[in-house]
DNA sequence: CGTCCACAGGAATGACGGGCGG
DNA sequence: CCGCCCGTCATTCCTGTGGACG
């Protein structure tokens, strides 16, 4: 409903912002919530359903919720948390939201924290035993006498680095307190991950199971259809290039995240540009952007040390044209380290930091079997060398490295 | 067909910066 | 202020192993 109001509004936003192409960039960032969730009537219905026990004070079941990235499923649930908290408030039932992502929170001492947090109970972000928080959690969420719907999103993140004692407590939080009740909804994109848990966690979280499962290229046309109305001035999207984006982000198993960055940032190149229309180009390049902002942002935040082991591999490659095993990229970690007067690590802890740096696609290392030469790790670059030298052409101390030529290993 | 290389990668332990309650 | 416990990063010590060589 286009309303006198919303033109002038736009009229006034094109004027302030000068902008030919966006109406309201925001609508595509990855942490807005669509007013509407199309395709996903059916886990909303679902979800709802299962939750909506929280208004008139009874606990709903937990629930596991599964499905790629970019289907939906933070969007969708945090839309239904939202919509509970303003019916509960509306009708006078006393219950609390807890978002957590997992992977960010990162430990089980900074997820009890948080969850904490929600409760209005503050937390020093260290120094307490993790068993102290979780009682002072307890003690704190009786006294409430409140539902509290915990959502942990990326809950497989958690499970893998810290294990499921942490689950399990909380699962087990009903059965020690009599005021108040916890639900969990997790999250996770990897099904697999229900092997790593305990059968008794696995049951008690998966009381109910949602799948949602990759959008298809109409779907996500379809959405980013919606999305583009909002954001984007009439016309200044291309059919083209609106099509090109769903067929790109259905080729990444149905990735509507991608698909709406890929919206933003197209735009914002056209913008960029003086254009007033977003073409094929755009989305184009705007692909190759987000995948070298990607990577750069991960390059730079990295520790030193593993810095100075892609910057090793690098420049062996580059030399040499060989993939080094452990051992050639140690002897020459250790040089390297000695340039920069810098304490090496041991060989151990190097072999882990490549590790790390395969999981995030930094390296490709595989692990070989030269026989009578022993088994080793065969490790490459995972992104073009020209990237890394681009990436680190700003840092000093890698101009150093990088200039630096490393004696010739034997083949 | 057994040997033995060159590591992989698990487990235990330590150093460190930090906050707690008393 | 102390003694304690935390998470994080690193070291030390260790056992395990695929397959070419002899």
């Amino acid at each position: 409903m286009q309303t006198d109001k919303d033109v002038l509004d736009d009229v006034f936003n094109k004027f302030l912002s000068g902008s030919q192409i966006f109406k309201d960039r925001d609508v595509l960032r990855p942490d807005y919530i669509p007013s509407s969730l199309p395709h996903r009537e059916e886990q909303i219905q679902q979800i709802g359903g299962i939750l909506s026990p929280a208004l008139k004070g009874s606990r709903g079941s937990n629930i596991f919720i599964y499905g790629q990235t970019g289907t939906g499923k933070t969007a969708v649930v945090k839309y239904i948390l939202d919509r509970l908290l303003t019916k509960g408030k509306k009708i006078g039932s006393k219950l609390d939201v807890c978002y957590i992502n997992c992977r960010l929170a990162g430990t089980d001492y900074r997820i009890l924290a948080n969850l904490c947090g929600s409760i209005g109970l503050d937390i020093p972000f260290t120094g307490l035993a993790t068993n102290e928080v979780l009682d002072r959690f307890k003690i704190d969420l009786d006294l409430r006498k409140t539902i509290i719907i915990t959502v942990l999103d990326e809950i497989d993140a958690l499970v893998k680095n810290q294990g499921d004692a942490l689950l399990y407590d909380l699962i087990r939080v009903n059965e020690n307190i009599k005021n108040s009740k916890i639900s969990i909804i997790g999250i996770s994109n990897d099904l697999r991950f229900k092997e790593l848990l305990d059968p008794r966690v696995l049951s008690s979280l998966s009381e109910e199971e949602v799948i949602f499962k990759p959008y298809t290229a109409p779907e996500l046309t379809d959405i980013l259809v919606g999305r583009a109305k909002i954001s984007f001035i009439n016309e200044a999207l291309s059919e083209g290039a609106l099509n090109l984006a769903a067929a790109l982000a259905a080729a990444e198993h149905g990735d509507a995240r991608r698909a709406l960055d890929l919206l933003r940032v197209s735009g914002e190149l056209a913008e960029r540009e003086g254009s007033s229309k977003i073409i094929e180009k755009h989305i184009k390049d705007a692909q190759n952007k987000i995948e070298h902002d990607r990577i750069s942002s991960f390059l730079r935040a990295l520790p030193l040390h593993s810095k100075i082991i892609i910057c090793t591999v690098y420049l062996i490659e580059k030399n040499n044209s060989i993939s080094p095993i452990t051992g050639d990229v140690y002897e020459t970690y250790q040089d390297l380290c000695k340039q920069l007067n810098i304490e090496a690590l041991t060989q151990r802890r190097v072999s882990g930091l490549i590790n790390e740096l395969d999981i995030n696609g930094i390296l490709n290392s595989k692990v070989v079997s030269l026989g009578r030469y022993g088994r080793t790790k065969k490790i490459r670059l995972g992104v073009p060398i020209s990237v890394i030298r681009e990436i680190y052409s700003d840092d000093p101390w890698a101009i150093q490295l990088i200039n630096y030529s490393i004696k010739k290993i034997k083949d």
